[in-house]
DNA sequence: CGTGCGAGATCCATAAATACA
DNA sequence: ATGTATTTATGGATCTCGCAC
């Protein structure tokens, strides 16, 4: 005796067409045979074969979320978009490409025999080819975290400008004047993006930027370190009282070249890292820092998603490509404190 | 234009099934139609569907696995799960329950609903009546981080009387003899298994175990808190040197306790915590930790879930259920120390 | 003419049985 | 008897069409 529909029509000598009106409340069934069904339906046990349902209704309410690392930031966003998905009716495929772009190439594939209704994408590769046979089949795809700007596409990404903006503004606003910044590699756009902001930043408030304050983490393996480590051997030459640090990694390599160095926060120079979350507050002196909002950016993601879903089933427009920008919090810690001479 | 089997069999004039055979490698088919196939099946980026394949086969290739919340440990369990599922050729559906029973049912229900060949479960309740039905379905089920012992079922579990004996060995080897215990309500199974496996570890190394140096956090919202409270106010009259806390939540509140009191380790004490991971190692001092490695509890479900899924295909024999223990892992950090005299 | 219900097609792939050389 | 291919049934649900009363 299977839990199908057969089996239910089979007790009532109904027919499963019957039976599925009975259940979905679609069509015309008499009230009588209604019960019925609903009394059998319920001593079967049955509910509905979500796979069959799918094949049936080409829609398979699940969402494929790839990500490059499960874990920290990442979690967050994992977090935020499950939630909003569920409470739409979906179910998320999550995938771990271990920042492997052959893995994640296999995952997009999965994804798509998978049959999901939509991708969500953090990639870590920048071949793009795939995203043609998406966009026959009408999935929509969002990307988030890195953005692919070589490619027209949906994306949530964070108000990088801001990103440094906000912190030099709370550096400012303490009376640091002689501010440092650690980012990336400038020929990726993140990072290039959030050096203009603390310049802008710099500039709307009347403050010099010192180039030599500005340390383009090329491509060392360790970036942070080394950066850290020459704004602080050069301390006299190019003085600072507080250095900014515009991503996760290089803020955890930067505070252990501070360490190595016996110097200290907010003691030596105020600090601003980025990403560090530290929601459990064990952190001491707790770092300020500027943080994505990733839980906001999966719900974000999803809401856009679900729209491009609902629009194609309609009206199949060719709508535009949609870009979000998500505003960047900062966390206010020990890190940073008011300006003092000795700092210089 | 689909890109199924029905559109390359009609472009060669094939029937659908010789299409399917030549691309599965089953059956007979001349070499020469399998290459015509292969070449049409290349033009027409065909992928099977993978939802009528699920159908057909009734197997869906996808594990469903429930968290409380995702994030810290459980990150690590759904990597190592993620991981380990698709190296299997699985895929993951992630639903996070928010400590919530009604939408743990929600999911579980879900999820049988998705046709998933088995269920990984960290649990929040303690209403197994659905179990049946996965039963019935012959749907392998696995627990794991709050164990139901209520319940005859499949799990892999923390060797949670190693975890604090792993602790006090440390602590001994430091010289240490007054420890002292922080650990959850006893009622749960978890937190007696802590206490115990610390009681014995004492008298395995000749230790008087002090009733007072035992704090068994009960109903209090902030067990942790008040217990490091209660154990630093009477320290004279129950002298320690080093304490032990038996999950991760009693740590950071008990982390937030010795800070509030102005006191820091290892200076005034010893201190182990759990789950503690810190991978990017930005804890200063960084905390000695007992560690559940998520990660192996993740691979290790998915091993015994797969034998299952085997074994259920080819011998329907009821096997017995099988509980896995893991073992804890302790993580060397700072606020352990040899033991002073100025200590207790 | 409308209400209740059933037959059959469909979604797509697989697999067993059968037909044709 | 042997290799190749087609027919047909199957999985479970949905949906259009049309038959009766």
């Amino acid at each position: 005796m299977g839990n199908n529909l057969k089996a239910i029509a089979e007790e009532l000598n109904l027919s499963i067409s019957t039976v599925s009106r009975a259940l979905n409340n679609t069509g015309r069934v008499s009230e009588e045979t209604r019960r019925m069904v609903m009394d059998s339906a319920r001593k079967h046990n049955y509910t509905p074969n979500r796979v069959a349902q799918s094949l049936r209704k080409k829609r398979t309410n699940m969402v494929g979320l790839i990500v490059p690392d499960i874990g920290d930031y990442f979690s967050q966003v994992i977090k935020g978009t499950e939630s909003e998905l569920s409470a739409n009716g979906y179910s998320m495929i999550l995938a771990d490409s271990h920042e492997d772009p052959i893995k994640e190439a296999n995952y997009i594939k999965l994804m798509y025999q998978s049959q999901v209704d939509a991708l969500i994408l953090a990639t870590v590769s920048d071949d793009f080819r795939w995203t043609k046979i998406y966009q026959d089949s009408r999935i929509p795809v969002i990307f988030f975290d890195n953005e692919p700007d070589s490619l027209q596409c949906n994306k949530v990404v964070l108000n990088n400008i801001k990103a440094t903006e906000i912190a030099v503004d709370h550096l400012v606003r303490l009376g640091h004047k002689d501010i440092a910044l650690i980012c990336g590699n400038v020929k990726e756009s993140t990072a290039k993006f959030r050096r203009d902001g603390f310049v802008e930043a710099m500039k709307k408030h009347n403050l010099e930027v010192n180039s030599n304050l500005i340390k383009e983490g090329l491509y060392y393996l360790d970036a942070g370190y080394s950066s850290m480590e020459e704004l602080i051997l050069n301390k006299n030459e190019n003085p600072f009282s507080a250095v900014i640090v515009s991503t996760y990694m290089l803020s955890c390599s930067a505070i252990h070249a501070i360490r190595d160095y016996g110097l200290s926060y907010p003691k030596d120079f105020s600090f601003i890292g980025f990403d560090i979350e530290d929601s459990d507050r064990l952190f001491s002196p707790s770092i300020t820092s500027v943080l994505q909002p990733g839980k906001q950016i999966g719900k974000l993601m999803v809401h856009r998603l679900l729209q491009s879903i609902e629009s194609y089933d309609s009206l199949s427009s060719d709508e535009e490509f949609s870009v979000s920008f998500v505003n960047p919090v900062i966390k206010i810690g020990e890190s940073t404190a008011l300006f003092k001479k000795e700092n210089n």
